[in-house]
DNA sequence: AGACTATATAACCTGAAGGCTATGGAACCT
DNA sequence: AGGTTCCATAGCCTTCAGGTTATATAGTCT
């Protein structure tokens, strides 16, 4: 069997997914890669970076198991592998209930300002729990 | 206006955030309050860690906007600010079309991330004694 | 005032991240 | 064979991350 891709979720791959993610050079590279295979000298060539620094990411990436390596003469494309993506989001996931929770209330603290702009000022109080 | 840190994206913020999640020790924590409000002795119990090194967990969570302090008395409870969380899940949702299309597995992997982070991470690596 | 609790800060150490230059090695092209 | 292109690796340097212990600060309770 072939680079289906799928390995068993470790939690030390969500580490490795998020570091990899916490770079701005390597997210552009994830993103060029979106939109097909590219070589390594391609995937460079917008950065003002040496040639090495590039390599590092990659091996940075294909650690993370977010990019595999082909092979196309001299050539070694790139191919996004979105396993580990799926797994950030899924991790990600649990709290999108939590956030899209958060803009409802801000919406309805904005909906309480509004109805409040037509009515006398209400005191406000700070208070502490017992 | 003082509350909620809300802060614009920037693509700086996405670089602290997903490097905040990159430390299984801090998406712990983001778990724990996920839950609810907690201390700061009331987070670090769970770890096999000092004090001060929870406090600089803290911190970087903090900087990347992830929490938020609160005081209630000597405590200062941390609260979590989902804002960011959102971000990073808007810059993965991108790649969603990726990894949607071949897995039916995914609902297993969900399932193994979840059993999985519930715990406390497995204790750093201890490499020599002084 | 003084003790106790909760958290923050300082100083230090180790290792790794991310950049560089220089070099090596494979595959292609005359 | 010899030159060229594409990429990887080695060695070096500097900065930062994540831990430690020791100490400082702030609020609470007698």
């Amino acid at each position: 069997m072939e680079p289906s891709g799928y390995e068993i979720p470790s939690p030390g791959r969500l580490d490795a997914t998020f570091a990899a993610l916490a770079d701005p050079t390597r997210r552009a590279i994830l993103a060029r890669l979106a939109s097909g295979e590219a070589s390594v000298s391609e995937l460079a060539e917008p950065f003002a970076m040496s040639q090495p620094a590039i390599s590092k990411h990659l091996k940075v990436l294909e650690r993370a198991g977010l990019i595999s390596r082909g092979r196309d003469a001299q050539r070694r494309p790139r191919r996004l592998e979105a396993a580990p993506l799926a797994e950030a989001t899924g991790w990600l996931e649990r709290y999108r209930q939590f956030w899209e929770e958060n803009y409802q209330a801000l919406d309805a603290m904005l909906e309480d300002l509004k109805a409040q702009e037509a009515r006398p000022p209400t005191p406000r109080k700070r208070k502490k729990q017992p």
